[in-house]
DNA sequence: AAAGTTATCCAAAACGTTTTGGATATTAAA
DNA sequence: TTTAATATCCAAAACGTTTTGGATAACTTT
């Protein structure tokens, strides 16, 4: 028992016409027939139909979103972000497809199935590598797309957290700590933000005037167990660091197990510091330094930038660094006297 | 530049007819014909309209989960429910919309969008509560939906984890280590599976002659800070506990909490166990014993379920119980001698 | 009074598909 | 040779909207 335009024009004795124009609130329908028209509307509980809408308005009213299927407990990140992109969307009166998919193959034929298909009129991208054939291929099918994160080249719109700044921002806290002896658990560097952050890391070394020294500086995996491995080299050296800035909470709190293991207390023999402010991380022992990206307002903000390239309008500025937030807890220690 | 219907009809020819029935596979078109029309529209890049076809085929592929919006991090729980909803969905061919809302009125209308704007044939909904209303909303139109989790009636197709089973074997594992002072910090009453759980706990003590005491079974609100409290006043009896069994794992975490600022050394001096298995129990010092559900895979039941109903089937079992499995970790210690 | 405005309405087309109900030509059976 | 069956095709309708391009009547202005 359907509602139709149809039916209200029956009903009302009014054309599908002015039925429709007046609830879309035209001003070439007389006030009284149009609340009347409202009141009917109501009284039969009609509410338009999405199919015909789209294929009339020739938009879907719709933005993708493709999370990669991971065989652990899957990423709170997506979570956030999801959560961040889906609220925002439906303020916008736009609805949210997420599709799950393990990355590769697979994934790509998930974004051409969203895009061809024209079930979104926009996607949100998250963890970019370098060459990303995401990337390549939306731009090639020319439809509206923003992105989490940076890849190599800067020609698409993206928001992200500035790893240079964040980064900067953990080892000068370690400075100002007394710290000199700072090492870094570097992330993947196809990935797009790996650069930004080991050159912010760098800099603040640099800026101090402390040397660069090549073997604390160890590449990551960014899962706890690769955190476990990087910490072994670098406790294994001869001049141990005296501080752990690693690229992500996850790899920290590894960093920390073999700190223990070895009989160093986390905050006062030695200090960790990472990245992300995962829900770990503040209930850890003790609970990690970090640096925490506001990933919901960074969801919502992508739908900002995507539904305004979607109404063809311009985008004021085209790439956002976010300003992330020093977390600091007691695996920094105290500073050093 | 897109290519419909008509412009393969015209490029091969054709009528649209026969192009679109070339296309469906129908056995009232020449094989060669068939390969032509193929061909063509694989050069030409052919992709159906989603729209077109839901406005004729009345329906829109597509299935619904609505994810309740809170204010600190969002809920592992619903990730790895989405991923295995959205995971299934994809093999059937279903896409998966979301919609995340503040719980209360703003969600009960994301329920009402969906369901009568056509947008979605069917929704799954979880964590229900006693009287749920989306439940009676959703039976009340007639829409198709399956649920996780029960509530106080069982005239709805719905997966829920053995709650019973869960908190008999947890109740059972500490009796089985000696323990006879168990306590029980509950789930709000309101939860569609609150009572279970606690007939799990009470069943099993009664099983073993333990009597049943009111003073071991205070209620929690599945938060930490819920968890914290309780266990004070559990803590605070003339006798003690030796051992706490919580709804979840969030609560246990918060009791374990107390118990080591109380002098406590949990393993040893109590046992703790939650019921959850969150990515921080295996993490937390020390591990948490817990029991886990399989939420991803419940997420491909449910999918399953729902894609029967809404092609009209019959479920052949319209509720199911999943067996959980117990996780035994450094917080149950030692069998008592 | 004629011409121009304004307010209010609507028929028909268009969006791209699938399905219905034949039409036509070809082949097989009577 | 006529009739029946089969293979192959297609025009038109339908799904429910929105938009286009008027039509009509009622006022206003010259």
């Amino acid at each position: 028992m359907k509602v139709t335009l149809q039916t209200l024009a029956e009903k009302s004795g009014f054309s599908i016409t002015t039925v429709s124009r007046a609830l879309a609130g035209y001003s070439d329908v007389n006030e009284q027939t149009r609340a009347r028209i409202k009141a009917l509307a109501d009284e039969l509980g009609y509410v338009p139909n999405q199919a015909a809408r789209r294929l009339q308005s020739q938009q879907s009213n719709t933005i993708g979103l493709v999370i990669p299927l991971t065989d652990d407990f899957s990423d709170p990140f997506f979570m956030e972000l999801l959560t961040g992109v889906g609220r925002q969307a439906s303020t916008y009166g736009y609805d949210l497809l997420i599709s799950a998919h393990p990355p590769g193959d697979e994934e790509m034929e998930a974004y051409q199935r969203l895009v061809s298909g024209s079930r979104v009129d926009g996607m949100v991208l998250a963890r970019t590598h370098i060459n990303d054939p995401r990337i390549a291929y939306l731009k090639d099918a020319n439809h509206p797309f923003v992105v989490n994160g940076r890849a190599n080249v800067d020609d698409f719109p993206f928001i992200d957290v500035d790893g240079f700044r964040s980064f900067h921002m953990l080892t000068e806290h370690f400075i100002d700590y007394g710290h000199r002896d700072i090492a870094y658990i570097g992330c993947p560097p196809d990935l797009g933000y790996a650069a930004a952050r080991q050159h912010g890391y760098e800099a603040s070394l640099t800026d101090h005037g402390i040397p660069i020294n090549q073997d604390y500086i160890v590449e990551g995996d960014l899962t706890k167990p690769g955190g476990v491995a990087a910490a072994q080299r670098l406790l294994a050296l001869n001049q141990r660091p005296s501080a752990i800035i690693a690229g992500n909470d996850l790899m920290a709190l590894g960093a920390m197990q073999v700190c223990r293991q070895q009989g160093l207390t986390v905050g006062e023999d030695i200090a960790v510091a990472g990245f992300d402010d995962i829900p770990l991380s503040s209930h850890a022992d003790p609970p990690l330094t970090t640096v925490r990206q506001p990933i919901r307002e960074i969801g919502y903000q992508l739908v900002d930038m995507l539904i305004t390239l979607i109404r063809g309008d311009m985008l004021d500025e085209s790439q956002r660094l976010i300003e992330p937030t020093l977390i600091i807890r007691a695996s920094s220690g105290k500073p050093l006297n």
